[in-house]
DNA sequence: ACACTATATGCAATCGTTTGCAGGAGTCTT
DNA sequence: AAGACTCCTGCAAACGATTGCATATAGTGT
């Protein structure tokens, strides 16, 4: 449809009596285009509303100055957090970013990477699904020499850049936490295992339970998508059962509100008879009764460290050649109400500071 | 950089003894083309990882199958709920989304027009910011019958095509459920009446106080952007004075979090002593305590019908001359604890139907 | 007057795909 | 056997912007 004769290059070029090159150059304020020139090319455009076709462009460079964004969902606050990092980013180095939403689906997520790539985006940033486990889809970039960086979600036994909080360091400061104030049956409301992140926060758990020489109790481990249906059904699991646990780590925020609802139905108290902790402090995490202690991603400046890492390759300050970069986010536990209990540890008011770069 | 050879259809061509043309048509399944010749085009295209490039033939047809879509932030439920629905349902249409943030700035709106214009987006999508006033920038979309939608926050003196929720019936709803609960002193707490779903809302919560008879008091309005910073400070002005309002309609769930935080601050039961409604129905306003009412304003549903009316606009279904469609999306208010009181009145326990189609 | 340089511009090809038109080969009709 | 028709395919010109190379003009130095 429309198919509207557009107002060109060409068409400056002849109102002024020029070539199409020239005005060309004018407009990229060539060095060897005299003021007098740029000037008049710069006055019709004006009086025409001339408009630049990046397509055009584009083709003729082999390059976009668009970057592809996949992500699994950006209906929450960690994940839309990034993508905000790093559209603001790339927006100061001119890039425009495409962003598209797999729904945690590996048949939506590769046709997404071929959209984008058949778009030629200049480069790509993505959190893959849950269930990605062939990256074969990905491949075409290496190929074509355009920058791939994983965040957050990242592939395992894939070579790729990636940008990652320190999950270990959250999973470990959290359990940390809760065997200070006490606790000794914690149990852990995981992710799926076959995601980096949730092994790493797994294996965070497991240590700082070694350190504190509490036998591991496969039997408190609960690990499946974390949504909030399944959480719930964890939950009362969990907590239905004769053995209690006196703590409940879940690894996310929609797991622990879920745990919390849960508690709250069967009577239990929060923090006297179970406590609680999530990941990713999700604003909810704040504001719900009790409020939640949560471990903070810092997903800003994650987002923002992903983009510069794309800038990075983008302008080939680092070599490709085979070496991949992996860039730490730090993490932070915030304590609140759901993990207090009165009279054990000094727990900072306003968040207990373990920062793990400190690590 | 870069500047990898691709490989073409013309190489496809060579390799196959055919011409271009040939092969560009066996690709795109022409009717002209012999079974043998498309087979032998797709097993090499199958072998050689051939890729089509979009920008090619964008420009060539003058027609991308990009759609953008600029909003304020999508890091909140509503927005990212359309998003997502918009994505979704463009993608069975064989559409991409190309989304941006304006961050609520109108100068950062503008770049993004002119970003998506010159990437010759098929069509735009937009919610604009609470600030522009300004709507020349959209002009060239008109100016190149380029489809172009608005949602939520529409322009107002700005012929468009625009689909809303009914913010009317929602304020209406609304107050008309805290008037049915007693209250009679019933502070508003608005977004900038320059936007026009704030305006809406409003005139809604004064038709709802006239069909009560309840005299208008402007000292209890405050109007202001809806942050939780805003709507603390306006909580505390509200709840500090002597003569304290009996409820609190916020026009959005921000706001309504804010207030019951305020209220806690000041020792004042909800709902014994004061009635909270927000607007929106975020996933937190369920899980505070006490659980928040609120206007469902049904995201999901609103995106499809905004990405309906672009595929109607671009499948030219809708004539363009002069005649600018608008839709509307049903409202529905859903009572929680934050309004219940005690024998006033029967509200359902799920939520209370008020449908805005029964209007 | 000549060679040389600097400055400003134009020519034409190119990026990869699409499509109107032309045309060749084969079949069918009368 | 000539015309008509069908079925495939190719030619070449677009789409709009960019850029290496050639060139024209003016200015400088000897």
């Amino acid at each position: 449809m429309s198919r509207q004769p557009q107002y060109t290059i060409k068409d400056i070029a002849q109102a002024l009596g020029v070539s199409a090159s020239t005005v060309s150059r004018a407009l990229s304020d060539h060095p060897h285009i005299s003021d007098e020139t740029k000037i008049r090319v710069r006055e019709l455009v004006q009086k025409h509303d001339y408009r630049h076709n990046a397509l055009a462009s584009s083709l003729r460079n082999s390059k976009s100055n668009t970057i592809g964004l996949i992500l699994p969902r950006l209906s929450q606050y960690f994940p839309s957090t990034v993508a905000t990092a790093i559209q603001n980013k790339l927006h100061g180095y001119g890039y425009n970013l495409m962003i598209c939403q797999s729904n945690d689906s590996p048949e939506m997520e590769r046709e997404l990477v071929n959209a984008l790539y058949a778009s030629r985006v200049a480069g790509l940033i993505v959190s893959t699904t849950l269930y990605t486990n062939d990256f074969s889809a990905f491949d075409i970039f290496a190929k074509s020499n355009i920058p791939l960086v994983f965040y957050d979600r990242v592939p395992q036994n894939y070579p790729a850049h990636v940008v990652l909080g320190d999950d270990y360091a959250g999973g470990y400061a959290a359990t940390l936490h809760l065997l200070q104030q006490g606790c000794r049956r914690i149990a852990l409301l995981s992710g799926p295992l076959t995601c980096r992140i949730y092994q790493d926060r797994y294996n965070g758990y497991l240590a700082a339970l070694k350190e504190y020489a509490v036998p591991f109790d496969q039997s408190l481990v609960y690990s499946h998508e974390l949504t909030k249906e399944n959480a719930l059904k964890s939950s009362e699991a969990i907590l239905s059962g004769t053995a209690l646990p006196d703590a409940v780590f879940a690894c996310n925020d929609t797991a622990a509100i879920a745990v919390v609802k849960t508690a709250k139905q069967h009577q239990l108290r929060i923090p006297e008879d179970l406590l609680v902790a999530g990941y990713s402090n999700d604003p909810r995490a704040e504001i719900i009764t009790p409020s939640i202690t949560s471990v903070e991603q810092f997903p800003y400046e994650m987002g923002e460290k992903a983009t510069m890492l794309m800038m990075d390759l983008l302008q080939n300050k680092i070599t490709q050649q085979g070496r991949y970069i992996s860039l730490n986010t730090p993490v932070k536990l915030i304590a609140r109400e759901s993990s207090r209990r009165a009279g054990v540890g000094a727990v900072a008011e306003s968040g207990e500071d373990m920062d793990s770069s400190a690590q």
